[in-house]
RNA sequence: GGGCGUAUAGCUCAGCGGUAGAGCACCUCCCUUACAAGGAGGUGGUCGCAGGUUCGAUCCCUGCUGCGCCCACCA
């Protein structure tokens, strides 16, 4: 590895004065191998801190979640940070591109479970002789200490990890591999605890006992932004509740909860329900009195427009909950089963006793029974009618949410807080959006949080909550005198160390103290990106020059979680945004125009695509896909990248294997100045597209004029180029084709750096992508008719044209041509007309016809007569 | 229910007040000293539908419709 910075991007590259080596055979084959493992060693990419802020380009890379394995779709949007990445580069920045991976969390553990067939026990001591099993079985997972569990998730995680850099290195995205960070790593944990220290101490961060929505299987807490909705088939009951004046039917999905039931609740315009406002009437068989209020959230025209709201069956039931101050019932365990005590609210024999069938039931064989139970009591109404109902799922989970009560840690995001709200939103318009629609989404969802922030998981590969408890004299946790570590001391891990002034043997011992045992939510770590990347508090020196950072690239699906927490936390930690830009790319879509993802098995591995077309046709691909536009993944259009990256090998082949090239030479030919004047168009075209993240605008500026360049100019000027008339325009050639090469491969450097860095090397000394992003002033000589070149090409085109119909070879030679068009095109075709005359293979007379533009014919046409066959 | 995006050639997409564009695919031809993993030429579209503004609309406005996504709802 390079000690030294990489030479900065300045000045007009010079070629190097050893003679230029152009191979024999030149191939796109094995480029990747040759170049990954050279521009390392060379520190091409390696970041100069000595540079000040206003010249460092610093990125927000995302950390892919190392879950086994990338798809296509990675590959797309992470070149898509790359080419902008490159762009900087050249332009002189000094970029700050760091790579991440995002190891905590829930994925990891059950990868882990699975891969490994254990689960973790926090129970049990941690054993220093446990390797696991050459033979796992996912299906009956060996229970194994918290010690042991995360062990295996670092394991596997380093493991992975190695995979995910080899891809990346091989698509050939230039980070910077010295920066690399995991977000379970100290480093990480530290800044995870201090960030969240900090928050609780501005009181950002709070404990609450509240409803929480858990997920039974994973036995967590989880966030509103890991909520998805999914259709979930049940049945609705009619039920009656006892009134004084007669029953009262509602209708529900879960009669397993009439149980808990606060209060029954209509609109309080509906009509029907007028006279039971106010009144009480009993449950059902467990005969529990309930009131019978009024809200504005209960809809008439669903179900019986009486709703029955227990504490908890779903959100509405919490906003009740909380709105009218009703009682919490609670009912569900945490097991996801009823609990074994019958609850104190049920007083009556008869409903005790309808209770006592339910104890330690699922929510689905309670349900069962209840609906027995109602259908012999005569509550029933009818059948129950089948129905597809929404519940909330965790996005990872697949038995739908419960609501219950428990105590959680929040950091507040504007949830329950308008004002705060604002704030958010307001700092969401003023970040630069790319593309700009996409702060719909930001505003949509900050407008419509319901809830703070809930960060706490229960859960054990991830960062801990850096809190512990005194413990009272019975044992008892004092939870309003939470004990917080020094900073200094960072990271911790209170289930395993004692606060300052306590023995671990006071550990769960009357006047000691435990351990909070939660971790945090992996995004509350990585929110903190930017302050792990640039050094918050490591290194302030690095931090000064890359935070605020430039760029954030992610993708749109997480706008809600990653994009908004970071923005969260940056504005209480540093008071402004993480960064100037987002870069959201859209999703690679398989041919139904689905989503392409690992779980749904439609995701493409993709190794065996790099492999059969090459990094550079891939990356091709990926840049003509415009950001945050959906991309259908297809095949054939690899082909064309690839075709393009040929094409410059050949292309570089033919102008470097001219004789005796001199740089400095003359342009004086006119369709030499043309080509000249054309190409600078192309780089402020270029230049202005990437400095707006437009890429696809600038490939397609450069891409475009290079096969023009290729199929018209190369073929005008070749001739010539050889000497065929004289050293002059041989030199004017031959300086302007090597002058239009070097900005050509800089202009394709970014999306091609494999076959632009192999052709650069040779003629050149040092990498391609350390050298500048091309000037219009790179290309001198005096400013040129760039219509001389549009119009020879077109009387060229003409030319091939009458042949093609003609069936005859382009060699065939042209006794004589009569070219027609609009007088002040003939003129411009005169001024090329030696190219002309040369690459039609006119070897007799040229006439030239002018048309009357009154006759609207602006074309220029050439009829030519050919010699014999 | 609210919002965002999108609709142009068989496919993927540009364009955007002034006679429809590219690439792929398809057809025809051509071994030409950078390139047959190539080159040249060609076929192909009432620019989603209906109104409106305008001398003129694929483009601007309004309303629909299809597709995709985000948010909300979940009795």
């Amino acid at each position: 590895m390079a000690d030294t910075p990489p030479p900065s991007a300045s000045g007009t590259p010079k070629p190097a004065s050893r003679r230029v080596v152009v191979p024999e055979h030149a191939a796109l084959e094995g480029l990747e191998d040759k170049w990954g493992p050279i521009w390392e060693e060379r520190g091409t990419y390696r970041f100069d801190r000595t540079k000040s802020r206003d010249q460092v380009y610093s990125i927000d890379t995302p950390p892919p979640t190392v879950s086994g394995s990338l798809h296509v779709g990675h590959v797309f949007s992470y070149t898509h940070t790359d080419l902008i990445a490159r762009y900087q580069r050249m332009a002189g920045k000094a970029v700050f591109y760091p790579m991440g991976w995002d190891d905590n969390g829930l994925p990891t553990e059950r990868r882990v479970q699975n891969y490994f067939g254990v689960r973790c026990d926090p129970s049990i001591p941690y054993d220093e002789s446990f390797t696991p099993s050459e033979k796992p079985d996912a299906k009956r997972q060996v229970p194994i200490s918290r010690g042991n569990f995360i062990e295996l998730c670092e394991h596997l995680t380093a493991e992975d990890e190695k995979a995910y850099e080899s891809l990346w290195r091989q698509v050939g995205l230039s980070v910077d591999w010295s920066l690399i960070y995991t977000t379970i790593s100290d480093e990480s944990r530290s800044v995870a605890q201090r960030g969240f220290l900090r928050n609780l101490s501005r009181g950002e961060a709070y404990t609450a006992e509240a409803p929480t929505l858990w997920d039974v299987t994973f036995q967590t807490a989880v966030a509103q932004a890991e909520l998805e909705p999914r259709e979930y088939p049940g049945h609705y009951h009619r039920v009656a509740f006892h009134g004084a004046d007669g029953p009262v039917y509602i209708e529900t999905t879960r009669p397993e909860l009439i149980v808990a039931c606060v209060a029954l609740i209509a609109h309080p315009d509906d009509e029907r329900y007028q006279s039971l406002f106010g009144t009480t009437v009993r449950s059902p068989l467990f005969d529990v009195e309930v009131p019978v209020l009024a809200h504005q959230a209960a809809e008439p025209d669903k179900g019986a427009g009486i709703a029955m709201c227990c504490t908890f069956g779903d959100l509405t039931d919490v906003q009740w909950w909380r709105e009218l101050q009703l009682p919490v019932r609670v009912v569900i365990g945490r097991d996801g089963r009823l609990l074994r005590d019958t609850p104190a609210w049920v007083t009556s024999e008869g409903g005790r006793s309808a209770y006592a069938m339910l104890t330690g039931k699922t929510t689905f064989s309670a349900r069962e029974l209840v609906v027995g139970a109602l259908r012999e009591s005569g509550d029933l109404v009818g059948d129950p009618t089948p129905t597809q109902r929404m519940a909330n799922f965790y996005e990872n989970g697949d038995r739908p949410l419960e609501i219950v009560a428990s105590r959680q840690w929040y950091i507040r995001n504007g949830g329950r807080d308008g004002e705060l709200r604002q704030t958010f939103v307001e700092l969401g318009r003023r970040l630069r959006w790319v593309p700009q629609f996409m702060r719909h989404r930001y505003e949509n969802w900050v407008e419509g949080l319901n809830g703070d922030w809930l960060i706490s998981r229960q859960r054990f590969f991830g960062v801990p909550i850096p809190v512990w408890y005194p413990l009272d004299s019975d044992g008892q946790p004092v939870l309003d005198k939470p004990m917080l570590p020094d900073e200094t001391e960072l990271p911790v891990d209170p289930a395993v160390e004692a606060p300052a002034g306590y023995e671990e043997a006071q550990r769960g011992e009357p006047g000691g103290f435990i351990g909070d045992p939660d971790v945090m939510d992996t995004w509350a770590t990585s929110s903190l990106s930017p302050q792990i990347v640039c050094g918050w508090e490591r290194d302030p020196d690095l931090f000064a020059r890359t935070f605020p950072m430039d760029l954030r690239p992610q993708a749109h699906e997480i706008i809600r979680t990653w994009l908004f927490a970071t923005v969260v936390r940056a504005y209480y930690e540093h008071g402004v945004l993480p960064w100037r830009t987002a870069q959201i790319s859209g999703f690679v879509v398989d041919p139904d125009r689905k989503k392409m993802s690992k779980s749904k098995g439609n995701a493409l591995v993709p190794s065996d695509v790099l492999q059969r077309y090459g990094s550079d046709a891939v990356r091709w691909r990926a840049a003509m896909s415009r950001p945050g536009l959906d991309s259908p993944f297809d095949e054939t259009q690899m082909k064309v990248g690839r075709r393009l990256a040929i094409k410059v090998l050949n292309a570089s082949k033919f102008v470097l294997g001219l004789e005796n090239i001199d740089v400095d030479a003359a342009m004086s030919h006119p369709v030499d100045l043309a080509m000249v004047g054309q190409l600078r168009q192309v780089v402020e075209l270029a230049t202005e597209s990437f400095d707006a993240i437009e890429y696809t605008s600038a490939l397609e500026a450069a891409e475009k004029f290079f096969w023009t360049f290729c199929d018209d100019y190369l073929e005008l000027v070749k001739e010539r180029a050889y000497g065929a008339r004289g050293e002059a325009g041989a030199a004017s050639a031959k300086a302007s084709l090597s002058a239009a090469l070097s900005v050509q491969l800089r202009l394709l450097a970014p999306f091609l750096p494999y076959v632009t860095e192999e052709v650069w090397s040779w003629w050149h000394d040092g990498s391609i992508h350390n050298t500048s992003w091309p000037k219009a002033a790179d290309l001198p000589g005096e400013e040129g008719d760039a219509a001389v070149l549009t119009a020879t090409s077109e009387a060229l085109a003409a030319i091939r044209g009458a042949k093609s119909v003609a069936r005859v070879s382009m060699r065939a030679e042209v006794t004589r041509a009569a070219i027609s068009g609009p007088a002040e095109q003939l003129d411009l075709v005169r001024r090329g007309l030696d190219d002309l005359v040369a690459a039609g293979r006119i070897t007799g007379e040229v006439v030239f016809s002018p048309t009357d533009p009154s006759d609207g014919a602006a074309e220029i046409g050439v009829e030519v007569t050919l010699a014999e066959a």
